[in-house]
RNA sequence: GUCCCCAUCGUCUAGUCCGGCCAAGGACACCGCCCUUUCACGGCGGCGACGGGGGUUCAAAUCCCCCUGGGGACGCCA
């Protein structure tokens, strides 16, 4: 058995989010840090929310990041008889009652709680009913919290928290259908697996104090707890679906490299020293709780695109223009993996920062585009057009279509016409339909003597038109 | 409203646990300069923070209290 048992679950409602996936790094780095294990499981209780191609949004973004789990999926959906079992215990002894308040009642009552400012909270009106009461109707279970006392919840990263008991509720443990809910499904699964760090976002900080009443009212031993904090979106609060692109896949789906998207989440919340670059070794060598920050950070997107910038231009181009395939074929580009498109790839590896700005990026070299107006306007213009009609026909003449022989060419060009033509830009809009691309010759090769000449003596033409 | 958490550059953070090495370091972004056939890459430099107030101490970003600010939770959701 190993010291250390981590586990994500998460509830297959939607898709994989950033929050969820720094959360399931978190756990995964522990365990492989500890030599533990990792263990995904999927809480799909709430039985109308829960659908099966969330489960597979959810798998499949786990592994585009890497996050490897050692066991499960487990779906709590499979272990109903073991939460039936462990409700009537609580019932025969006394630690759970029925509840027969629908939620109509509770719904009215807990208005009235918040309108009087006190905080809503379940009023136990039903704790004391004898179970005959319960007959013919419907009833939910709740758990008997203590009335007096304190709960701890010893937090590995915040310390002893105190809640007082009076402040905690009476906590549904099984629906009226029968189903059991979150909070104790969640205790009894994570002490039935042998989990022995629960570590999960703050947000569940509140619910921790009650599941540990639920522990001991089932007799098991705790485990450890540790609250992450939050990822805020970028105007600040809960990512929203709105200001931010929360889902994983959104991400993948627009040229982010997976290392670059772990890197980014593991450095939100934890550091080790100055080092801003980490490999799944490192971090997997170097993860401890004791540098996970206690506050929450905001999302920022441009510290993302520095970091796929930077792995786009340390991935090896052969595996980039695999992956660059889809995104061409987006734009209509039919192509495949070939010596050539690395070539292509290689020119526009340290100029870009996602894979949809590469495909951007590499359209001329596909098809010919129209020159932008502005770059057209400043470039080729009329004085220019005889230069480039020279140019055209020195180029013709080459047989060998290399750097070299086509620097000589235009040198030849420029000097024929006194030398202080400015001949570079024009040819760069001629050729790529803007100002700004990869080295010039490197463009030229890539395209090849004919098609550089068709596209200047095009750009000619149309001055001259 | 009640309960809980948090607080270093615009952002992510190092430093905080074990006060002095911090006239607060790195990174992103931004702004200059250099390199250069353009754009980028790269290099060099700049801008920029301990939220406020009280303590404790010879000494506080670091410890304590209050305030303020931000966030989370209050479901037969997870």
């Amino acid at each position: 058995m190993p010291d250390v048992i981590t586990r994500f679950a998460p509830s297959p409602t939607g898709y994989l989010h950033i929050g969820g996936a720094r959360t399931a790094l978190f756990n995964w780095l522990y365990a492989r840090r500890t030599g533990g294990k990792f263990i995904l499981r999927i809480e799909d209780t709430d039985l109308v929310r829960s659908t099966p191609e969330a489960v597979q949004a959810i798998l499949d973004s786990l592994t585009w990041l890497g996050i490897a789990w050692d066991e499960g999926p487990y779906f709590q959906t499979d272990r109903l008889e073991l939460y039936r079992k462990e409700a009537d215990r609580l019932l025969a002894e006394g630690k759970a009652y029925r509840c027969v308040c629908t939620k109509e009642e509770l719904d009215a009552r807990r208005e009235a709680m918040t309108a009087r400012g006190e905080k809503p909270r379940y009023d136990g009106r039903c704790r004391d009913l004898p179970p005959e009461a319960a007959e013919g109707k419907p009833f939910v279970v709740r758990i008997r919290t203590p009335l007096q006392g304190q709960t701890i919840v010893p937090d590995l990263l915040r310390g002893d928290v105190v809640f007082e008991n009076s402040g905690l509720d009476d906590l549904v443990l099984v629906r009226s259908d029968g189903t059991p809910t979150y909070n104790f499904v969640v205790v009894v699964d994570d002490a039935s697996m042998g989990i022995t760090h629960v570590l999960r976002g703050d947000d569940h900080l509140n619910n921790t104090p009650k599941q540990i009443l639920l522990y001991e009212a089932l007799g098991y031993s705790l485990p450890r707890f540790g609250h992450f904090p939050l990822i805020h979106g970028m105007e600040g609060g809960k990512l929203s679906k709105r200001q931010d692109d929360v889902s994983v896949t959104a991400y993948r789906d627009k040229g982010y490299l997976p290392e670059a998207m772990t890197n980014y989440l593991v450095r939100l919340g934890w550091g080790h020293g100055d080092q801003e670059i980490f490999s799944v070794a490192e971090m997997q060598a170097h993860f401890s709780l004791e540098h996970v920050g206690k506050s929450p950070s905001k999302f920022n997107l441009e510290r993302l695109q520095h970091l796929n910038a930077h792995y786009i231009k340390a991935a090896d181009p052969f595996r980039i223009a695999g992956l660059l395939v889809p995104f061409l074929a987006k734009r209509g580009i039919a192509a495949e993996p070939s010596p050539w498109l690395v070539s292509v790839v290689r020119t526009l590896q340290e100029r870009v920062r996602t894979l949809e700005e590469m495909a951007g990026m590499a359209e001329f070299y596909f098809r010919e585009t129209l020159p932008d107006p502005k770059a057209a306007a400043k470039f080729l213009t009329p004085e220019i057009a005889p230069a480039l009609e020279e140019i055209a026909g020195e180029l013709s003449t080459l047989d060998l279509f290399s750097s070299s022989e086509m620097e000589e060419a235009l040198q030849r060009v420029v000097e024929r016409r006194g030398g202080n033509v400015r001949i570079h830009q024009p040819i760069r809009v001629a050729l790529t339909g803007r100002t700004a691309s990869p080295g010039l010759f490197e463009v030229m090769e890539l395209l090849g003597r004919d098609e550089v000449v068709r596209r200047i003596e095009a750009a000619a033409r149309r001055i001259r038109s």
